[in-house]
DNA sequence: CGCTTGCTTCGAGTGCGCTCGAAGGTCCTA
DNA sequence: TAGGACCTTCGAGCGCACTCGAAGCAAGCG
């Protein structure tokens, strides 16, 4: 599993309705996760979060008295963000440069934006493009499924 | 550039129709083409057509008297569909797989017709889940063109 | 008190899909 | 006959996104 493939976590709900802000286990005030719950809650690894931290995909993660993460809702709402993004193939870099962007203030509204919508335009452009494969491959199980000999020159 | 991301030979024509099988550069029975035309054809690079013959990703390719390749239309088509799995982020394993099926013989249709099923499934699945990313983009962008101050906790 | 569980950091390893370099053979044109 | 483009094989290297192991500290439980 490289990149390209929902997190078993998301699975869940099919719902279209996406744009609602997703429900998190702990109230706001009461969220201090550890990070065995995060990766539960993401069905990423330990390993995997504390390494977007160490690559400053993660802004900055509260720590206990003993020096243990403690991850917050709003956390929970960045790494599902990113979960969204990592789908879409956007490399870690571009990621790690949003949340550059986003930890250097507001004065870089503009420049996310730009982003946001770059990133737009590449997700419309990749769903063009399964749609055409999704014609190569009907096209093909309709010779599989019919006509069992294949036509003359087909590319099997 | 690993996987995600269409040749720039491809984006040639946007053309909707797409079941019409494409046109070549000669006329079968004289298409006989270098490496490097296909190469050139298809936007991979003579080592990594190689190294698709290498793994068994490509059916038997033709030598000249000299033992150098020969590639027919025929190829430039498995190269097209190849491609087009490759867009869907299919592992390369598992079009050497069907590769293997084609190789095999007529038995294997049923089987073949499997695959690429699964794959058909495995493509929608991925474009609803772009689609679902493209509403929290949206959703985001929105919040970046009007309302300056993000509300009150967004995952930024 | 000892045990388990789970956290910490650091650095090395893995799998995929190419990507490239080296050393040498062949084809074509002038 | 010389030059250069282009081909061959083999094997090593690279970039990405993790993934894991080791060594050690801390909390909680019977």
């Amino acid at each position: 599993m490289t990149v390209i493939e929902s997190t078993p976590a998301a699975t869940g709900t099919t719902d279209v309705c996406a744009a609602a802000p997703p429900s998190h286990p702990r109230p706001d005030g009461q969220d201090r996760y550890t990070i065995s719950e995060v990766a539960a809650w993401t069905g990423l690894t330990a390993h995997t979060l504390r390494w977007y931290e160490r690559i400053g995909l993660m802004p900055h993660v509260d720590r206990s008295a003993t020096g243990q993460r403690r991850f917050t809702n709003r956390d929970l709402d960045w790494l599902t963000l990113v979960g969204k993004l990592r789908l879409t193939g956007m490399p870690v870099a571009a990621m790690v440069r949003y949340a550059e962007l986003v930890r250097a203030g507001d004065h870089t509204f503009d420049e996310r934006r730009e982003l946001l919508e770059t990133t737009r335009r590449d997700v419309l452009a990749r769903i063009a493009e399964l749609h055409e494969t999704l014609a190569v491959l009907d096209y093909k199980i309709d010779i599989y499924t019919g006509a069992r000999p294949a036509p003359e020159r087909a590319a099997r």
